[in-house]
DNA sequence: AAGATAAGCAACCGCCCCGAT
DNA sequence: AATCGGGGCGGTTGCTTATCT
């Protein structure tokens, strides 16, 4: 992530991960002057980056209304309806889920869902216990045993799995929709977020900006 | 305890679309 | 109508962390 020495004229280009040093240059930026062309932006900020880069980085990361932390399964139920409806359309289906960036569902779907059902699915929705099977792996590498969705609506629960998904998603989409219309009203859901605009601000203030 | 392997995720790449000129 | 640049999107890569042996 060292800056290369400059032989040229050619304006040096950062690339990798964000420093928190560039993270708060682009907030502040954006607080003082809002979003606008990214390229211009990038440059007008002092940000060795190019505007792809920044615009990315603030729509997935900096955002003040990016929620952090696991996908609950309520969220979990409407990516894969979703899913089923119009496929790899990351930002339709991210829309839907507020605070979720297209990247993370497209993360989640690839790393926890996918690969689920890579695995031999006709045996999978054919069969319950095959099924708990695959669960069993999934469920022990999905969700850390402290995550704070565990307490969601004040009831234990376990991910939803393929089976569940394909085999009861009719008795499962009024409950759930339910449940998701208060999700998403309920402020108290972004507490799990491990990072926001309002640590961005603290550290600032820590930093004397 | 150490190395190998798997999983998760941040970030980049390249293509496409759309609006401005 | 053609061209160009910016933005949006889906796919992919590669690094970090967790888990297994």
């Amino acid at each position: 992530m060292d800056k290369k020495p400059c032989k040229s004229q050619e304006v040096e280009v950062r690339k990798g991960p964000w420093t928190m040093e560039e993270d708060l240059i682009l907030i502040n930026y954006i607080a003082d002057h809002g979003e606008g062309v990214w390229n211009s932006l990038a440059k007008a900020a002092g940000l060795k980056r190019t505007g792809k880069s920044c615009r990315l980085r603030w729509l997935n990361y900096l955002r003040p209304d990016v929620r952090r932390g696991n996908i609950t399964p309520e969220e979990q139920f409407l990516i894969m309806e979703l899913h089923t409806k119009w496929g790899n359309r990351w930002s339709k289906i991210a829309k839907h889920l507020p605070g979720r960036t297209d990247n993370e569902i497209k993360n989640y779907w690839r790393t926890r869902i996918q690969k689920h059902m890579n695995k031999p699915a006709e045996v999978c929705y054919s069969n319950q216990s095959d099924c708990e099977l695959l669960d069993q792996q999934a469920s022990s590498s999905q969700l850390p045993t402290n995550t704070t969705n565990a307490d969601f609506m004040g009831t234990s629960y376990s991910p939803l799995s393929s089976f569940d998904y394909y085999n009861n998603i009719e008795a499962f989409s009024g409950q759930q929709q339910q449940q998701q219309q208060i999700m998403l009203q309920s402020p108290s859901n972004q507490e799990d977020n491990y990072w926001n605009m309002e640590d961005i601000w603290s550290m600032q203030i820590l930093n004397g900006n």
